[in-house]
DNA sequence: GCAAGGTC
């Protein structure tokens, strides 16, 4: 029997569709990376009765990159970056081996079929499964078709079916618009972001930002930000006058009225208008009207509509929201979380979902009503045939989900309840007067009935005090009659909904990457979030926003990135040929960027405003090796050393302090050692602030401190403290932290694992000598003559942390806690058990320090 | 260390 292998682009989708396909009746199965699974059945297929192999990939396969020297910042030129430097792809998640598990599932099969997503990038991913599989299939005979494409708009039966029987090819043009995408998107990018990186970061000493990154959507999405703050900035506050009334009648009123001509910006023309209608003392009224309005139910939950709801009401960022949704998904509370679609697929099982709410306390009482007198019909929404909207898929309470959780489930679940519901029915009442030549008007809003908004109460129409029953002719006093004056006021700051909005009218972004472009501007210190989800452009967002209007307004303005694909959309047409736009388009950039860096000082000019040159930055802590004069260590992001008399930027570890360290110097650069610390709980070492950029021996990478350091005699690095191989990790060894006393303990260099030993001790030394069990340096000992465990009050030991049974109660292996990245390495489980109240590492493991110095040397 | 796009 041959074999048919499909392929959907994420996991969940080839389940769905092969338990359509299959009837519900494919057996399933693991695939070698964990995340894919493969859903086997057999079936007809061209006529011949086959085996189906359906299973996924996880987004893209592989993902586009520059060849590796042309990604070291020191030694290219960003200019290079747009012709000369080659890109090559890599597999987009190693960790998945996404190649290998295709391979391993398409050897001997005989037919492929693609059921990636229905759009460009999709179409682009075909053509990664294709280059994977193709070469282990079976070849098929002449001129027989063995690779097909499924074109669906939608994950119902019927869809997938026609699908299925209505296979096609897989589409080249479409997928080389998306391979043209990456390329100018990669080399646009990244030669902006090392140039704009390396010449600001360069000069100025506390932009607080690691990276001064440059991309088509992310740079708009600052403008957006930006251009909202000058709009608050250069705004001029206007003084206008109103016409302010109140009338009633008897026990009616007062009414506060509403002026026909709303306002006007002049004072003496206002005036007039007072005395004008001051000539009569009464409000005659002129009309009375009621109008039933409706507020329309939403539409069907699509994600950016979730993004703007959960930040707006929920006060929930879109990255966090991303999330949440997702966990929710995974554990199957809600559908799918990314969507573009609004519309529910024809079959969809609208009553069993609702049903499924009955007997949430939250909403039990209109989800029963619902059921009894009938669903309404949801709005025609738009089907994009990506995915069904958001939707809840099982009931859930509050204490399974946990606070977030609870929160985006119990708005997707009112969400969806309030789409099937009746729209929300109101009485619009209005009472127009004239008072002398003015005419005024008074309007109130009486709630109907609630209809969805009993769900969304705070779209509701609210209680208003009734409009009195009046009728033409009636009069009402005029109690009161003046001019007001007011003033316009600013507009505020974009709240991140408005943001969302905007990217999504401009096509900045997709419903996946917009959280992704927001919090982007947020760590690279553009944009900050205040109150109300507001987001306020810094120092640094503002003036890279105007320096780009100053010298090419485009590479900030929303429209580079349509302008862009158009160009792309003649690719996917196959009106355009791939090479030339990608050639064209380069070519406009490559110019854009000469002129920009021709241009710099443009945008330099508003750095020197707000940034203090990196000479007058930070403080003295350190001397330089090579004129031994104090560097400054500069704490902003990214923390560095800097010696002005050279001239020169060295680079320190993130995340942490750095101090100096007693003095003492690097034997090989003079240069003075600073000692490293992650926190009060975490890792110290010292490190030479040269070395750590410069490696000085072959088997160093750079970034290495002291404890990594090969140098045979030097008494700070790893040959003089190391003391075994690390308990946890596979490469990493233990290393004393000399400045640890009292509390001394060792620390793994590669990985976060730290060990308490011999607390109150005097002094801890590294031994020449080396256990002859584990091969571990032996350690010498002076312990506190109150606290010595050793027999009969003695105070000096030399022995193994590991083997040496004195030693034994007086070593606890604990984990560093790092500020940022909490490590859960392989050994967790090991290491939790020794957590807090002491144990001893595992002693069985080898120790060969000598081994593990080895491993540094080959 | 960089982009944006998939998705885990």
């Amino acid at each position: 029997m041959r074999t048919v292998l499909m392929v959907a682009e994420k996991p969940s989708l080839a389940q769905s569709i092969a338990r359509i396909l299959s009837k519900g009746s494919c057996t399933s199965r693991k695939g070698l990376n964990g995340a894919c699974s493969v859903h086997e059945y057999t079936g007809t297929f061209q006529g011949q009765s086959v085996r189906f192999k359906m299973t996924s990939v996880c987004g893209h396969v592989m993902s586009l990159d520059f060849i590796g020297k042309y990604n070291n910042w020191d030694k290219v030129d960003p200019a290079e970056l747009f012709s000369k430097a080659p890109t090559e792809k890599k597999e987009a998640n190693p960790k998945l081996s996404m190649v290998k598990f295709l391979q391993v599932e398409a050897r001997g099969c005989d037919f492929v079929v693609l059921w990636l997503d229905c759009d460009k990038e999709g179409e682009n991913i075909c053509f990664e499964v294709l280059d994977a599989v193709q070469p282990v299939m079976n070849k098929g005979g002449v001129r027989e078709q063995t690779v097909f494409r499924a074109k669906f708009s939608s994950i119902t039966d019927t869809d997938i079916w026609n699908a299925m029987n209505r296979l096609g090819e897989p589409n080249k043009n479409e997928a080389l618009s998306v391979d043209a995408r990456q390329e100018l998107d990669l080399r646009i990018g990244c030669a902006f972001t090392r140039f704009q990186t390396k010449y600001f970061q360069g000069k100025y000493g506390n932009l607080d930002s690691s990276l001064i990154s440059f991309g088509p959507c992310q740079t708009p999405t600052l403008g957006f930000c930006v251009e909202r703050h000058d709009k608050i900035q250069s705004f001029k506050p206007e003084t206008y006058w109103i016409l302010q009334a109140k009338v009633f009648k008897g026990k009616d009123g007062p009414l506060t009225l509403d002026w026909s001509r709303v306002r006007v910006f002049d004072r003496e023309v206002g005036q007039m208008f007072v005395n004008l209608a001051k000539m009569s003392k009464e409000a005659k009224v002129e009309a009375v009207s009621q109008k039933e309005k409706t507020k329309q139910r939403p539409q069907a939950l699509n994600t950016v509509e979730m993004l703007r709801v959960a930040s707006s009401a929920l006060g929930m960022g879109p990255q966090h929201t991303m999330q949440i949704a997702e966990r929710l998904y995974t554990q199957g509370y809600i559908s799918y979380p990314r969507t573009e679609t609004t519309q529910y697929p024809e079959n969809f099982d609208l009553k069993g979902t609702l049903r499924q709410q009955a007997n949430s306390p939250m909403w039990a009482e209109e989800v029963k009503a619902l059921l009894s007198a009938g669903l309404n019909r949801p709005r025609k929404g738009n089907d994009v045939g990506d995915h069904p909207p958001i939707t809840p898929m099982r009931a859930a309470s509050e204490g399974e989900l946990g606070s977030d959780g609870w929160r985006l489930y119990e708005y997707i679940t009112r969400h969806f309840i309030a789409t099937v519901s009746q729209d929300c029915r109101y009485l619009q009442s209005t009472i127009e007067f004239s008072i002398g030549t003015e005419r005024f008007s008074c309007g109130g809003k009486t709630p109907i009935s609630p209809g969805y908004t009993a769900l969304m109460p705070w779209q509701g129409v609210p209680l208003e005090e009734a409009l009195p029953t009046c009728q033409p002719g009636d009069a009402f006093t005029v109690d009161e009659l003046r001019l007001v004056e007011r003033q316009t006021g600013p507009p505020d700051y974009l709240t991140e909904a408005e943001l969302i909005t905007l990217m999504e009218k401009h096509g900045i972004g997709t419903d996946a990457s917009i959280p992704v472009h927001i919090n982007n501007v947020c760590q690279r210190n553009y944009v900050t979030v205040e109150t109300g989800r507001r987001l306020k452009p810094t120092n640094l967002g503002v003036v890279l926003v105007h320096g780009y209007y100053k010298i090419d307004a485009e590479l900030v303005l929303p429209t580079i990135r349509s302008a862009v694909e158009k160009q792309l959309s003649l690719i996917a047409l196959g009106k355009a040929n791939f090479q030339q736009v990608l050639q064209h388009t380069l070519d406009i950039f490559k110019r854009k960027f000469h002129y920009f860096v021709d241009s710099i000082s443009s945008m330099d000019e508003l750095m020197e405003v707000s940034f203090s040159p990196i000479a007058a930055t930070g403080k003295p802590l350190s001397r330089c090796g090579k004129c031994h004069r104090f560097m400054k260590y500069i704490q902003a992001k990214p923390s560095r050393l800097h010696c002005s008399h050279c001239d020169e930027t060295y680079n320190v570890p993130q995340n942490g302090a750095i101090k100096l360290y007693k003095e003492l110097r690097c034997p090989l650069d003079d240069f003075e050692l600073v000692l490293w610390t992650s926190g009060a709980r975490g890792k110290s070492y010292p490190l030479c602030p040269y070395c750590f950029s410069n490696p000085p021996f072959r088997d160093m990478k750079k970034g290495m401190g002291c404890n990594e350091c090969t140098h045979p005699s030097c008494q700070h690095s790893l040959s003089a403290l190391g003391i075994g191989q690390c308990v946890e990790c596979e490469s990493g060894v233990l290393v004393l932290d000399p400045t640890s006393g009292p509390k001394w303990r060792m620390a793994c260099n590669r990985c976060n694992v730290l060990v308490h030993l011999f607390e109150h001790a005097h002094k801890v030394q590294v031994s020449q000598d080396s256990c002859e069990v584990c091969d571990a340096s032996l350690v010498m000992v002076d312990f506190n003559k109150a606290r010595t465990p050793l027999p009969e009050g003695d105070t000096q030991h030399t022995g193994c942390v590991f083997c040496d049974p004195l030693f034994q109660d007086a070593v606890e292996l604990k984990h560093a806690s790092m500020r940022r990245t909490a490590h859960r390495g392989g050994g967790a489980r090991r290491g939790g058990r020794g957590r807090g109240r002491g144990r001893r590492p595992n002693p069985k493991k080898p120790k060969d320090k000598m081994a593990a110095l080895a491993a540094y040397f080959v």
